[in-house]
DNA sequence: CTTCAAGTTCAAAAACTTTTGAACAATATA
DNA sequence: TATATTGTTCAAAAGTTTTTGAACTTGAAG
């Protein structure tokens, strides 16, 4: 679960696998919300535990959604927008627009 | 299950948990390209089980992706792409075009 | 060097989804 | 009316995903 895929070989089908769970799309949500704002794993807990979230967070890593990186002992989350736009136009829009009332 | 939402109740994170499935994406991917030519359960045989198919089927249109209509001892099968794209502008083209190698 | 905060790992348990097949229902057509 | 075709139902089995918690790692800061 290191593994950031390219660009291009970011799958739709997988994607909506992910953010086919009310878990991941509420992380998505924040995100998206508090964008600026550099997020942490620990910014989720109300949503999860902090074993559980290292579970989904790697999920939507896996499948190109989110962007890990570590920041001395924390891990900085960002969402993939540049990439997914580029391979999904109006997806992603679409998803945050349907994220948007799902709060911590 | 034989109720179709209607447009404005359709939830994309319905949509998406519903599209996160490999079979239901190939059935999706099968019916775009047969448009025009009405569809019907048993068209999809190769994919799965007759009862298999009226589960997929159902979840399909429990989320609002397709529409099932009655004819006779067949049921026509349609995708709801009005309803979907005046929904989530530009979401099902992009989900089209992943379904698009997908064929049975 | 100790301690803290942030995150990971692992395996087991819980929850959920999909598949199966046999029995059934409804309509069309001979 | 008999028969074939199309699809549904139900419950059990199989498969998959999510959750849990305790033990562990890593880096920062006192």
């Amino acid at each position: 679960m290191t593994y950031h895929p390219p660009a291009e070989e970011i799958d739709l089908a997988a994607v909506m696998a992910t953010l086919g769970d009310s878990t991941r799309l509420a992380i998505l949500g924040h995100l998206d919300r508090q964008e600026g704002k550099p997020l942490m794993c620990s910014d989720f807990t109300a949503l999860a535990s902090k074993s559980n979230l290292t579970y989904h967070l790697g999920r939507m890593r896996d499948s190109g959604i989110i962007r890990l990186e570590k920041n001395g002992t924390c891990k900085m989350i960002t969402i993939r927008r540049d990439d997914l736009d580029a391979r999904f136009p109006g997806f992603l829009d679409s998803v945050l627009k349907a994220a948007e009332n799902m709060d911590l």
